[in-house]
DNA sequence: GCCTGCTATGTCAACGTTGTCATAGAGCGG
DNA sequence: CCGCTCTATGACAACGTTGACATAGCAGGC
């Protein structure tokens, strides 16, 4: 491996001044940096991060720990904010996933500390709490997606009651009157949150959200949860009364509430408007009609959230409220006035 | 920070025999062993990566580059193969994304470099050849789900043209004998590769693809491409003698041909079976029916390719011919005996 | 010509760990 | 009881870098 030694051998100079040359220090001669600098090339020379990091004590290594990566695959958009904004400090990231396990949990905080990373994110698949107990990680935590009631730890969350009221808000605007409701998982903390969008938003508009018309559209614990948004679509379709709208709790639900629609004979969006939740581009712009949807931003979420870790690494923060981030609506093609009768 | 020499103090040893306990060294009598243990857990230590890294040369910690995570979310698969692999050998991964930047890529292994990975794995989110030229990066490389034809660096492929013979002959199988194809983007090297396959479960049974019901799927540069599936198919669909069967060039296509199909009154699978490609289970596992498809096995991937890379490391193994890796078909709900006319 | 202040460079030690070698004591055969 | 081997432990240096401090040379003011 290539040293400052080397360089400095070569360049004929001591090896504190390559370093001030690596570091960019003012201190030094145009001369000598351009020698140096040469040099540093010829000999494809790169500072041993693992020597910086001991002599001074700091770290440009930042962890990222995660519950399940898999269930929710668009949720990479928040590893991809995480690295944007990681990338202009000139920072990595040292990436586990758990899968949701204590014990591995433990395990990575220890590994991230014996790595020295200079603050960690912890990030959920789903937007619920969480409880990290004590970790053996000694450097500020963000939270993502999630929020810890014990530590008051920092954390940036979708604001789920105004991605509901989005949604309730836009089939309201465009006439429609009795509205259905094929929500997420009932134990997801953004279930409830959602609800009471979606119920404030009917309360603005003098409506009354029919309890007859909701339904869950998933069930089961988390990691084993099943689809039933098809069966539950269907029985609010066979009503007779049915609802001209559907309000889905997310894209893959949308999915099944349009298959039943369809299977039943009725036109999307001619005769009933589905709105879903996350904006799943494999799903919203793969299907016809594309699918108009309130968007999950995870892309902005990662960012902030680094945002936040790199203020709280420098000191210049202390860790305050859960950050909201808005969920905006994406028009597409699934939605549309309430036919006439 | 807690080091070494904090213990050692304690516990009434030299530094040196406590580094001798954490490291498992046999030569350490009972009673000392006890006694540091103790004292390790009561401060928490935990030792430093970039002493021992620059102690021992060596690093448990390996890269992970990857052009556009985004792009196909559940090709996330990948990485969480490589994690389950490295977590077994108390190894990390630093993880990178460059967005097919050659700028990016080359900072991103310099970075690296410096953080002295023991290895790195370099994974691309569509299977395609790919020029790495020099890199800074100076330890073994394994390519995932791409290939170098210039340094002929150890690679890890999914066996597209096997996946479509697996889909061909499924419905081969079946019985269907009119069987529509809407395909891969044309740029991408699994087109080629998956029509090769298809044609080969054709001869074998002794019928051949009729040109004129094959379509592309989608069309455009990679990052800009467009879905024109719907469109497509409704061609395939509106012929004369349509097809009883569609295979898809993945799933989002499928999804895409099924809306042309239900769109046109036609039933899936009663009428026309269709068979996807890469299992995303977003997809797969929400449509109904359920949609039958050809898995990219991207788990098992990031396991082998991780395994690979280690023995690498170890100087076990060189790099060999690239490794294939089998598509297994996944029976659900879409594919059917053609009706009988 | 001496002191001051500035710039450019060098010397040295230390960060925390572990490989190498030294050493102290125990056990044992002759 | 001597010399040998074996076990358990310690002393020391070194890995590559940089902070603190020292120094050499030069310009400028008195």
């Amino acid at each position: 491996m290539t040293t400052l030694k080397d360089v400095a051998r070569l360049a004929g100079v001591s090896p504190k001044t390559v370093s001030r040359v690596v570091n960019r220090d003012p201190m030094v001669s145009d001369e000598t940096r351009l020698s140096v600098e040469r040099y540093v090339d010829e000999l494809g020379y790169v500072p041993n991060d693992a020597a910086r990091r001991m002599r001074t004590q700091t770290s440009r290594v930042v962890g990222f720990l995660t519950d399940v990566i898999a269930t929710t695959p668009h949720s990479v958009d928040i590893v991809r904010g995480v690295q944007d904004e990681l990338r202009r400090g000139g920072r990595t990231m040292l990436i586990a996933n758990s899968g949701g396990a204590k014990d591995v949990e433990a395990e990575y905080w220890r590994l991230f500390r014996a790595q020295g990373a200079a603050g960690a994110l912890y990030a959920t698949m789903f937007h619920r709490t969480v409880d990290l107990g004590e970790t053996a990680f000694n450097a500020p935590i963000v939270l993502v997606n999630c929020i810890d009631l014990k530590r008051g730890l920092a954390a940036v969350l979708p604001d789920d009651l105004g991605g509901g009221y989005t949604q309730a808000k836009h089939l309201l605007q465009l006439g429609h009157r009795r509205i259905g409701l094929v929500s997420l998982n009932p134990i997801l903390a953004a279930a409830d949150l959602r609800r009471k969008g979606i119920e404030k938003a009917h309360a603005e508009a003098g409506v009354s959200l029919d309890e007859a018309l909701v339904r869950p559209g998933m069930t089961g614990p988390i990691g084993r949860e099943r689809l039933i948004a098809f069966e539950a679509a269907r029985e609010l379709l066979d009503r007779k009364k049915r609802p001209t709208a559907i309000i889905c709790g997310h894209d893959q639900i949308a999915l099944q509430v349009m298959s039943a629609a369809v299977d039943l004979g009725l036109k999307v969006p001619g005769d009933l408007s589905i709105i879903g939740f996350d904006d799943q581009h494999t799903i919203t712009e793969a299907l016809r009609p594309a699918l108009t949807t309130v968007a999950l931003p995870y892309l902005e979420m990662g960012h902030k959230a680094t945002a936040i870790l790199i203020d709280l690494i420098a000191g210049k923060a202390a860790p305050g409220q859960p950050v909201l981030m808005c969920c905006p609506l994406v028009e597409r093609d699934s939605c549309r006035p309430p036919p006439r009768r």
